[in-house]
DNA sequence: TATATTTAAGATTAAGGAGTCTTAATTCTT
DNA sequence: AAGAATTAAGACTCCTTAATCTTAAATATA
């Protein structure tokens, strides 16, 4: 459902928030380190997020990224849209072109009310939900 | 979250069910026609349904494909299985490796309920199911 | 038995996303 | 001002999935 490139990104997220959050500037490269990934790959979904107004950059020595909002602020519903955009939650289940709200196919509403649970949660998750409960439970597994 | 291939060949399913049933053997070539797709793709995916055990399939002239069970004894679980596996429903969301139910991520709770959800969903669904819907309010527009 | 029809299987090609690399631009530090 | 560090941007390669094609096998029908 989300792409890897996603699922990099909001466990990037979650690092910069845990490790930096909107104060302090983390390099690309130890975000990479600590995910134990591609520094190109990583790199490059940074700079979307970048443009999607989630994350500051800084070029030059010392520099790096840093949240552009309060970690509060920041859903992961907007991290999902800015990498792998929102055509999930609008689509057909099975494919159908011409099923909508008028003309719905067998399972249209069913999973019209699954879609919306799966935005709800994202939507109402924030980046500061996520770390504060990974800090507690589990984060130093993880980083 | 649905492979293109899985769409297309829960689709096709619907079609046989609606047309032939578990009784009329159909050519696959009638099923790529109506459902205004490529015979070759759709013929590749029809071969995993038939060695998935949900499809007979039947050699020369007028052969063809027909269900392999009733259609209320097969669900849309079925197909996704057949197709693109059950991998989805057993990952963690956000891709950490270390993610279980021993050692959940921040929102692996609330996941697993989404994905749980789902699963019901489409193993509570059958072809039956679908058919008689569609059938009743918007077969003749999609097919 | 010969022919036409249909699925089976595997090879091949195309497209898209994942992942890597190179060069440019910026900026801190000396 | 020079050099080093870091992100930005785009080109490039690789891999998986989508899509196509070819040949073989099976079978109904004349």
């Amino acid at each position: 459902m989300l792409s890897a490139a996603c699922k990099e990104s909001i466990r990037a997220m979650i690092y910069i928030a845990h490790a930096g959050g909107d104060k302090k500037i983390i390099p690309v490269k130890e975000v990479a380190e600590k995910l134990e990934t591609s520094f190109y790959f990583l790199a490059k979904n940074v700079q979307k997020l970048v443009k999607a107004g989630l994350l500051f950059s800084y070029k030059g020595p010392k520099g790096g990224v840093k949240l552009a909002k309060s970690p509060e602020e920041i859903k992961l519903i907007d991290i999902v849209e800015a990498i792998d955009g929102l055509e999930f939650f609008e689509t057909c289940l099975l494919g159908f072109k011409e099923c909508s709200d008028e003309h719905p196919c067998a399972i249209h509403h069913k999973w019209a009310d699954k879609r919306k649970a799966i935005y709800k949660l994202f939507s109402e998750t924030s980046l500061k939900d996520v770390v504060e409960d990974m800090e507690k439970n589990c984060l130093q597994i993880i980083f």
